[in-house]
DNA sequence: TTTAATTCGGATAAAATTGTCCTTTATTAT
DNA sequence: ATAATAAAGGACAATTTTATCCGAATTAAA
């Protein structure tokens, strides 16, 4: 469904939100950690979100990740999958062809798009701040 | 969503089953040509597809591949993306844990699971026939 | 029985994704 | 100032996925 690369993200992110919640700014050292991902991997996909705005990075000792709090209400999943894997899972045809385009539909379309459009749905509904919640709660895991 | 090789094997099913329609056994040269895949790749998918008897192959002139009629209705889409991609799409951890675990959930876990029991339903119910038709009345595209 | 058409199977190659390492840059604390 | 800490960034390596090539096996037709 997402990369490797996007599921770290999107891990790593909600990591950092609920840290954020506490006050606490956290370090790649101790994401790769608490969410069980490569270390250097995960720095470079830290980097994305930061470029992209989706977390804010401080150098320097004391430096890390956070997350305003504000922020983690209105950043969505969507914007995650989008900075890391693009549009291709918002918008590409079930069967792969070069576009999705309901005049000249795969013989999937009608049902796939359903179901695409659910997805993208619940990925634009759903905020960090919404899924750091069920983690601090001790409901919720992001490593086993 | 799904891996290339299951988007070809699809679509190289679906155009399977239309010919089988009209009694036509279509080969490997055929098919790449119709739904616009890459033809070495496309053999061994339905290499993959003979054995796990989604479709049916025969050697030598006149041979090719066909779909009985019979199985049209109950080789599913299911069926195909199994045999293909594995059955991750079907019960894996939208967040890459390990394994899906409502004990002990990832923080999407509701949400995913809603999605991807959607989807599964989708593909169990979804039959090579249902797809070939569609095809056959000219409503529906296998290349662009 | 020979030839030709076709799938099957193995080896290999190219490209994309995943993952590591090391140097540079910024910043804080001593 | 200097040393230490942490992210940024570039180069590189490993793995997986995608894709190609070629010879072997099978079978129908000439
Ligand atoms: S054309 Fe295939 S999903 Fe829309
Ligand atoms: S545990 Fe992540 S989807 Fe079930």
């Amino acid at each position: 469904m997402f990369s490797k690369a996007c599921e770290y993200g999107i891990r790593a992110a909600v990591y950092i939100a609920l840290q954020s919640l506490d006050g606490r700014r956290v370090s790649v050292n101790e994401i790769a950690e608490e969410i069980d991902s490569p270390l250097a991997f995960t720095a470079k996909i830290l980097q994305q979100l930061s470029k992209s705005k989706v977390i804010h990075s401080v150098k320097g000792p004391t430096g890390g990740f956070e997350i305003e709090r504000t922020d983690m209400d209105h950043v969505k999943l969507s914007k995650i999958v989008h900075a890391i894997d693009g549009d291709e899972i918002f918008v590409g045809c079930g069967l792969g062809l070069k576009e999705c385009n309901a005049q000249k539909p795969c013989p999937l379309h009608d049902k796939f798009v359903d179901i695409r459009n659910n997805l993208k749905n619940m990925l634009e509904q759903t905020s960090l701040y919404e899924l750091a919640t069920g983690l601090e709660v001790g409901l919720t895991y992001l490593r086993r």
